[in-house]
DNA sequence: TTGGAAAGTCAACAAGACTGACATAAAATC
DNA sequence: GATTTTATGTCAGTCTTGTTGACTTTCCAA
């Protein structure tokens, strides 16, 4: 505590009002993070559970309803009910596992990754826009903060998702 | 661009892969940062519409409903639900506005200033965890791109919320 | 005094989460 | 080979939290 200037620092910035800022943050944050996809959504019928489906099966191809199902953290029956709208509109396709043949592999159709990149084009204007306003050293503490602020089992998913950055 | 390293750096780290990554860093974050709250809240029969009233309640104590509206983005009637069972709970007092007798300011009750500070300890807790980890700068830089990710009647709000930091 | 804003209420509805029960097929194990 | 486990899907019902629409009461202000 007494060594230099980043120990004393690192005690006083955590003030109470610091972490409440912090918190107020992330929730307004998070809801300028979801506007532009709900926006895009709203068209179309579908929600942000379609969303993120689309999302994961685009990061994933070929992954399975399991494996999908512990990246969402959502029960098999509220995910079910989503895949089963994409794949009858023709955005998922689901193909019966080779080496396993209980296993589904999930695909975006072409109008699947249509959707997708339309979403995630939105999103990522904005998640743009928001970095090059505060700058690549802001960037590179933006993620560390997020990373050590998920669960040791989303983190997990988290630098599983392609190789990682 | 062909000035010093930063130039260069500005538009080479917005790849569509970072980007990408930055979206997912947003979405398992954000579960670990409700994940706590979302547990305490389960033994009251709360969720977090009311966790998100009452804590704006505390932050801006003698707000107006109408206040109250504009910061949550939730209809009137939303609001009115979880308000009333807060009320009936005797989490929240209403009382009527003495220059405006249509305006109702809402305050924590002892009550809910426990429930409160039971869920704010555990979210700031995890957000302390995160920071400690993180470091100083990087928590400059998180709250940097948060802000800069809200839409402007957000970011408002956000700054509107007590004297700022 | 009348118009409109603020607040509240009632009703109906939808998305998206949940639980529980059950079905089927295939793989794994005993 | 029989049994158990796993992966998936489905049906039914519930809960929270959001929505819209219609309507009332209160009361400030032009």
């Amino acid at each position: 505590m007494s060594d230099s200037s980043h120990g004393g620092e690192s005690l006083l910035f955590l003030t109470d009002e610091q972490l409440r800022k912090g918190i107020e943050a992330m929730y307004f944050a998070y809801r300028g993070f979801t506007a532009d996809p709900d926006r895009i959504l709203d068209n179309y019928a579908y929600g942000r559970a379609h969303h993120r489906a689309v999302h994961f099966i685009n990061r994933n191809p070929g992954t399975t309803v399991n494996n999908l199902l512990s990246i969402l953290g959502v029960t098999k029956q509220s995910l079910n009910r989503v895949l089963r709208t994409l794949i009858a509109d023709g955005l998922v396709e689901s193909r019966v596992g080779k080496r396993d043949k209980r296993e589904r592999h999930l695909f975006l159709t072409e109008a699947g990754t249509a959707l997708e990149q339309e979403l995630s084009n939105a999103q990522r204007d904005r998640m743009r826009d928001a970095y090059r306003k505060a700058g690549p050293q802001a960037v590179s503490g933006f993620r560390q903060v997020l990373e050590a602020m998920m669960d040791p089992d989303m983190r997990r998913h988290f630098n599983m998702i392609k190789d990682s950055n």
